[in-house]
DNA sequence: CCGACGTCCTGCTAGC
DNA sequence: TGCTAGCAGGACGTCG
């Protein structure tokens, strides 16, 4: 669920209050998440001092001082909070992290579709994953974007969703990025011209930069890394917004299903070549 | 190889 | 009012 936006936004506020932390204790819930927790990693981890929090793409490193990594990934519902230790823990909270001042380190995630894991190197964790990740979607190279684009026959919606292609957007941000760049999101990578890849890989830039700058969007659960809620739910031009008028041409708002993902779109504003 | 689709899980709500 | 089908910020396994 949470997005590069929002997954930064957690990033940003778990730095300040997890730096020079000591992970002291740790205790977690009888349920798996996505990836299974090895026994062994609590030796690897307590007793460590965490020396920065980073983010790549949807991913968060929590760096040890030995430069082993602590990797979080939030899935749909995941909330990795820093929070007073006598304040109540909440149901399906699974890892609880004691601190060496009066906070803790919780992850809580509904669905348990998020994951922690234990990795000596960022290498090593790189290496886990199942492809491998595209660069942050900022400052990306024009030509690597219209290269991947033009190459496939793939939807432009499926292709933003490719964490190897460009690493951090998901739904929302796919569907408001093909809505600022004004091109249909059904379109084959293919059928772009330079001129609109470009479009879209500058949009997908502006987009999660103003999401960045509401903290993220909270349409559900999500929480950033201090339990605050996002405010970018209410700049949204396209996502959840079926059925509704466009607020450029006040056309309802079409949604079909695309890459498994609804889609919302408007037909008017996305079809004419700018 | 590529692209499309199913699966994991719990909770909420639209619609009957 | 009560029930349930369907959907939800993701990643990945599998199938054709």
């Amino acid at each position: 669920m949470p997005e590069l936006p929002e997954v930064e936004t957690v990033v940003r506020d778990l730095r300040p209050l997890l730096k020079d932390r000591t992970l002291v204790s740790l205790s977690r819930s009888t349920k798996q998440l996505r990836k299974k927790w090895s026994k062994a990693w609590e030796k690897k981890v307590l007793g460590r001092v965490v020396t920065n929090v980073n983010r790549r793409g949807k991913w968060i490193l929590s760096t040890l001082e030995d430069s082993s990594l602590l990797v979080t990934h939030l899935g749909m519902t995941g909330q990795f909070t820093v929070t007073e230790a006598t304040s109540p823990r909440e149901n399906h909270t699974h890892f609880i992290f004691t601190l060496d001042d009066d906070n803790e380190l919780r992850y809580r995630d509904i669905r348990r579709f998020g994951s922690i894991t234990w990795h000596p190197s960022q290498s090593e964790w790189e290496a886990t994953l199942d492809e491998e990740l595209g660069p942050e979607p900022f400052g990306v190279d024009p030509d690597y974007w219209w290269q991947n684009f033009k190459a496939s026959k793939r939807n432009l919606k499926a292709l933003l969703l490719d964490q190897s292609i460009v690493a951090g957007v998901g739904n929302i941000y796919a569907d408001e990025s093909c809505f600022r760049a004004g091109i249909d999101p059904r379109r084959r990578g293919e059928t772009l011209t330079k001129n609109e890849a470009e479009r879209l890989r500058l949009a997908v830039e502006e987009v999660l930069t103003i999401a960045i700058e509401s903290r993220g969007s909270t349409i559900r659960n999500y929480v950033g890394g201090s339990g605050l809620e996002g405010e970018f739910q209410q700049q949204l031009q396209a996502y959840g917004r079926a059925g509704e008028a466009c607020f450029v041409c006040q056309t309802i708002l079409q949604h079909t299903r695309l890459a498994g993902r609804t889609t919302t779109f408007c037909i008017v504003c996305q079809t004419k070549k700018k």
